[in-house]
RNA sequence: GGGGAGAUUCCCGAGCGGUCAAAGGGAACAGACUGUAAAUCUGUCGGCGAAGCCUUCGGAGGUUCGAAUCCUCCUCUCCCCA
């Protein structure tokens, strides 16, 4: 397949979420007219923390970008930073974080391709571990590596600079981290590199050490960070405001009707593939939820298709609009469905998943979030009619049968 | 190497011999309300079939009728001096 002139593929590459900035565009013009000419695809890198495999849509943001690129006729390199996760980091104020064994590793690029060939083309994919060349290099070669920079700019960075003023520890350790990530486009030859905004002191640094080690420095793409569903802070799974590209649409859809008012345009923007000129046709908008539900059928459709979109949305109308149950036999579909020996309550939701311990549930049926077959439960802690299955519902959202035996199943199918 | 400060529940952070399962805030969960799993208000927020009991305040010992609080040692962190 020929390359599109560089021009024209530097446009698709700011259309739709545009990188919030390009170093160095005429860089890139340069490196695709090459590529072009001799007919060669550039190679595309963006690294991930072996640590967490679990990408959400903030992530996904820039691997659109990687998708787009691969579209153009580019090579893409998801590079896990294994060797990294098994050093293990200590950043992170008061505890360290647990090294990581092979074998975790390798669970957890497991776990990462299933998510990212979601969206990326396997073909056009080079998986890769930082391991292949850190685990075996001397110290003489990483004494190098160390040499090609200064305290002093290191702690130039942000955070580094920011805990250096609070008192907070920084070990040295997280001092080579940005030189042995660094490395890593030493190693593998990147032509271009992604990365969120918040990397962009590392990615500058990678681009310093290629030029120690004799090589053109790569380009970056600095992509736009998406917030999380709480608002304010930047999407993570600690932060428990992540929507996992894996997620079931269903709780896909529901966690994107909980972002705030605020956050809409932005989701439109970072989150889907519309335009600009369609995402500006609806600001302002005087309806929010209307567009909101809009959103979330956007992008449940991006990783479900638009088929599991429809039925999440009717679903969610259904569940927390109309207020409706589901019906017995969804539940022994989804798998909700509990056979119980006695109805002791507590212990029946600690069974169900529905609550951590016998004491959360307990507060939970104290504070009226408990109902069975519609009816908020107030009989204390036992169930007295087990000889027929029952709907309970936990809070707004969580769901389950419960049944004494077999046959009672067979007769609600 | 010397001197000083500190480590508290998911996170931040008060507590400095009994009234401590430990203030306050954040997060989370629940209830009410709604246009929504937004916003707002209210409540809950270690465990135990719940009477009472058990385990928690960096780790290990000790003092005391009684320790998150006092003592000893250890581990880790920060500051100042070298």
């Amino acid at each position: 397949m020929p390359f599109l002139p560089a021009k024209d593929q530097l446009d698709r590459l700011k259309d739709s979420v545009p990188p919030v900035e390009i170093i160095d565009e005429a860089e890139l013009l340069d490196k695709l007219e090459r590529s072009r000419a001799e007919n060669r695809p550039l190679r595309i890198k963006q690294g991930f923390d072996a640590s967490a495999p679990d990408l959400h849509i903030g992530h996904a943001v820039s691997i659109w970008k990687l998708k787009t690129f691969q579209e153009l006729g580019h090579k893409v390199i998801f590079l896990i930073g294994d060797f990294t996760g098994m050093v293990g980091d200590p950043s992170g104020k008061s505890k360290t974080r647990p090294r990581l064994t092979r074998e975790q590793v390798e669970a957890n690029a497991e776990t990462y391709r299933q998510q990212v060939f979601r969206i990326l083309d396997p073909e056009m994919t080079e998986v890769r571990f930082n391991s292949e060349w850190h685990a075996g290099r001397d110290i003489y070669q990483f004494l190098e590596l160390a040499s090609h920079y200064t305290v002093r700019r290191m702690l130039e960075r942000d955070d580094f600079w920011l805990r250096f003023k609070e008192e907070q520890p920084i070990s040295i350790l997280e001092f080579l981290y940005p030189l042995i990530q660094a490395y890593d486009s030493v190693a593998l030859e990147a032509d271009v590199e992604l990365g969120g905004t918040d990397q962009k002191f590392n990615l500058v640094l990678t681009r310093h050490i290629q030029r120690a080690y004799g090589l053109e420095p790569q380009v970056l793409f600095l992509m736009p960070l998406l917030c999380g569903t709480d608002g304010n802070e930047k999407m993570s799974k600690s932060l428990n405001n992540a929507i996992g590209i894996t997620e079931a649409p269903d709780e896909m859809y529901g966690k994107v009707m909980s972002i705030t008012d605020e956050q809409l345009e932005t989701y439109f923007r970072l989150a889907t593939s519309l335009s600009m000129t369609e995402i500006k046709a609806r600001f302002p908008c005087d309806d929010p939820c209307l567009v909101k539900h809009e959103l979330a059928k956007h992008i449940v459709s991006r990783y479900h298709g638009v088929e599991a979109a429809e039925e999440a949305s009717k679903r969610f109308f259904s569940r927390f609009r109309d207020k409706d149950w589901p019906s017995p036999k969804e539940l022994i579909q989804s798998g909700h469905a509990f056979k119980i020996e006695d109805g002791f309550l507590p212990r029946i939701m600690v069974g169900s998943g529905s609550a951590s311990s016998g004491s959360e549930a307990r507060r939970l049926i104290d504070a009226g979030a408990v109902s069975i077959d519609g009816e908020k439960f107030t009989g204390g802690y036992e169930i007295d009619d087990i000889g027929k299955p029952h709907r309970v519902k936990v809070g707004k959202r969580r769901f389950f049968l419960i049944y004494s035996d077999q046959a009672q199943l067979k007769q609600l199918c």
